[in-house]
DNA sequence: TTGCGTTATATTTCTTAATATATAACGGGA
DNA sequence: TCCCGTTATATATTAAGAAATATAACGCAA
């Protein structure tokens, strides 16, 4: 029961009305996607399966308003995927909005007083 | 593939290095076994089970470095459980902080252009 | 001393979510 | 034409979490 150190923690997202659309999760998947050109070169990297990766970039395509992520199968290395301007532009506005959460976290530590 | 409206939603909590410790609906457990006086009529109205319940509560007390919440069993009405003036300080500091994360999240809607 | 309603705890069952496995489709290149 | 590695999809298995069930402990009141 001694004093504990406390952290104020928490996570924000951008949903639509079908739900989370757009997460931490989801933009260093976009990232790693980016990167290497490959779903399942990706989800490898992130420890996550390809059928998790490939419903989350599924969802995301879906309920966007625009692609995200263009993919197609066969071809020079068995197939591949890129992440569109719109992809990009996402990324970049999700970061910034996260940054400015990060800032709120870090100016809002709980002074628990008892 | 309509224009979607897009929400900044997300999620806030205290932790410590044991984990979460005070979050919204811990907070609203507390509120409810303060109104009440007992865990099971809170577990109820929240529509949990007694064990989730009395598991928060039992991590909140163990890892808070101060009771949040006194209980007894046996005597007039089977039992009770009171919520400590630690415990309301511990509500009202995590309201304040949730007043104004709900305000970043309001004051920061996504401006997805695309 | 018995019953009552609650707290406290263990155990079991069920449901859901995550993971693994399998297979088809694809198109370039050998 | 067949092989390769990937995308895409379905199915089956496993693990994790939630929920249900059971039981003991407790102190007051009848």
């Amino acid at each position: 029961m001694d004093k504990p150190i406390f952290k104020l923690n928490g996570r924000i997202w951008i949903e639509t009305a079908n739900g989370k659309v757009l997460g931490l999760g989801r933009v260093e998947l976009l990232e790693r996607i980016h990167a290497s050109g490959s779903i399942r070169q990706a989800a490898l990297q992130m420890k996550m399966s390809y059928k998790q990766a490939w419903d989350m970039i599924n969802h995301m395509n879906e309920n966007f308003g625009s692609l995200l992520v263009i993919s197609q199968r066969g071809g020079k290395g068995g197939g591949k995927a890129i992440i569109t301007e719109d992809g990009l532009k996402a990324i970049a506005q999700f970061h910034a909005l996260h940054k400015k959460f990060r800032e709120f976290l870090a100016g809002n530590i709980p002074g628990i007083d008892l």
